[in-house]
DNA sequence: TCGAAATTTCAAAGCGCTTTGAGGTTGGGC
DNA sequence: GCCCAACCTCAAAGCGCTTTGAAATTTCGA
């Protein structure tokens, strides 16, 4: 079913049905009532493609998802994301398109979805600290937003990101005020600009108390349970372990806990554990007391702010970029408690 | 730039171009050349869009990510399923389309994609018992592949799954070889199809060693860290708690393990388990020995194989459809051991 | 060297939609 | 009863591509 027939039951132009449809003025009440109930028998509905080339846009939203070394891994916020965004897409006629990016075709994936007229705009994951995305759709002028920032970019830009320097400092003090003094950060790749930002703000933190921060219990690198696992049982080995650990993940964290239990401890008692909890929807913290004490901010909002944003850029250009820093809630859970007497 | 302006520098006609551009034998070889190098030179890519409409195909495939129940939640597996699936996309020039559905608008989604001509075909995310989806695309006359299978469907289908009820029957083995006898089945939602299978392979393992099944074992419902917790702890309170647990995820098994260790007991040694392992990159089950001794298969690789099988339906309607059974292998870690003497 | 076949290129139509500029109706004031 | 707004509706052009059918050019055997 097309315009073409739908007009020709009607016994309309096309230009009157689609007029109608798209809810101009310029068409009789009653004709548009008799137009819109005889698009929902027939099921019609107008075809992406020939809208989008005949209005020059292409009501879609791309996601280019890095998947970068050979770990290839997947970021598993990123299903939370989108469905977060997917129900803004939804509610304004966008649709989703994703690409799956390695290094080397990161670049072309961009200017590719630019030059083929495939999306409006873009969301930019993953940003590292010098990222070299933003420049370039700067350069080729496709809209995006920047799920996080990055740091060493100069130029303005559009993104939303979780205050991590605060959430870190903040999950610091907190240690800090329960007695902890050795505490170890397990954080994501350093390129990463989140995870500079959270060794920043737990830097300050250490440093604004006047204790020192220990090398040997700073990790960083991919964000899994086993990494979380063998960078605990390591440093719970040393001759002077750490009483607490900041983890960057809920998924490190759970390596983490198994490597206190391995060493016969209980965590919450003989080694605390705060973490930053992006509030994944099969990933919860507990029911109703949280496992975890942390540093929480859902990542499935902040698919549908950043999707709001992106659309509002794409309908006005005009008016100029926005920013949105979001505050991470703290919550105590069950992983936190004063620091043991030595 | 678009074609019209690129034949224009070229001095050629538009058909000229478009069939070098595609390959097509009537045109010079050398035209070929000087007409490809240009269009690299000046980054053409032909738009999507205006090809769509041209040669009536989307060359995009979708997604429809189910969401049910107020919970929400996204399924963990997605996120590796759709890297293996875009790999291949990519390679043969798709696009991929996302959308999230409710359960009220599902239906809709489906229709919309197809009468607004956005995809060539869909892919079937978690189908239920007695899926609907099935016969509404065999009806709607669009194209598709079902991940996982729908037991109650009765029509010709095109499917890619793994066998979980073998996968199940083999795990239960291994645990009654271990001495285990009564063993929990920590499961996802009964009417989810996958479950069901693997509810069956549990059941008929046992019943072949004329062990009973104690309802007081058998759970099914969100696979999360927080109802494998909930579960294990409630059944080790029995007054005949099992010795041995079998999960439908790795994330289950998780909370599982927490509740064997809150217990007091050592998983591998009071209590073994034994869980499905999707494989996915951000969870991986160990590096050397695996942590937990699962039934594994990938979910990326999944995601491979279907998405060739749905371009090649596609690109041959009359082929017939396809049908795949992956196995999954047993792999040993270092959560099953012997059952404990009574 | 000529003419037919093979090769290469082209102009134009068409995909399904929006939108422009024009034409047709209706209603109401005089 | 007429005329002019105000209101509706329409035919046709155009979005960027593919593809058909025809024309121009080259090739090659006789």
């Amino acid at each position: 079913m097309n315009l073409k027939q739908l007009s020709g039951i009607l016994g309309l132009s096309q230009t009157t049905v689609s007029r109608a449809l798209n809810g101009y003025p310029e068409v009789n009440e009653a004709t548009r009532l008799r137009i819109e109930q005889a698009a929902k028998q027939f099921g019609y509905h107008p075809s992406t493609r020939a809208k989008g080339l005949a209005t020059g846009q292409a009501l879609a939203i791309g996601h280019v998802i890095p998947m970068y070394g050979n770990s290839e891994i997947v970021n598993p916020i990123f299903g939370d994301f989108i469905a977060g965004a997917g129900e803004i897409y939804a509610q304004n006629g966008y649709e989703m398109i994703l690409s799956m990016a390695q290094d080397q075709t990161e670049e072309s994936i961009y200017r590719g979805l630019k030059s083929r007229r495939s999306v409006d705009g873009v969301v930019v994951h993953g940003p590292r600290m010098n990222d070299t995305r933003i420049n370039l759709l700067q350069e080729i002028g496709l809209p995006f937003v920047v799920h996080g920032r990055a740091s060493d970019v100069t130029t303005d830009y559009a993104w939303l990101d979780v205050n991590n320097r605060r959430g870190f400092e903040r999950a610091t003090n907190l240690l800090c005020d329960l007695g902890h003094q050795r505490i170890a950060l397990i954080n994501g790749y350093e390129y990463m600009d989140f995870a500079h930002r959270r060794l920043d703000g737990f830097r300050d933190a250490m440093r604004a108390r006047g204790l020192p921060i220990d090398p040997d219990l700073l990790r960083s690198g991919e964000m899994t349970e086993d990494i979380g696992h063998q960078s605990a049982r390591d440093m719970l080995a040393l001759s002077d372990p750490p009483s607490a650990f900041l983890t960057s993940s809920m998924i490190s964290a759970m390596g983490v806990r198994r490597a206190i239990e391995e060493a016969g401890l209980k965590m919450g008692q003989d080694v605390s554990v705060v973490t930053h909890d992006d509030a994944l929807s099969y990933l919860r913290n507990g029911t109703d007391v949280p496992i975890f004490t942390a540093v929480r901010s859902s990542v499935r909002e902040a698919g549908r702010q950043l999707a709001a944003m992106l659309i509002a850029q794409i309908r006005d250009p005009e008016a100029g970029v926005q920013q949105k820093l979001l505050e991470a809630e703290l919550v105590i859970g069950q992983s936190t408690g004063p620091a043991p007497d030595r």
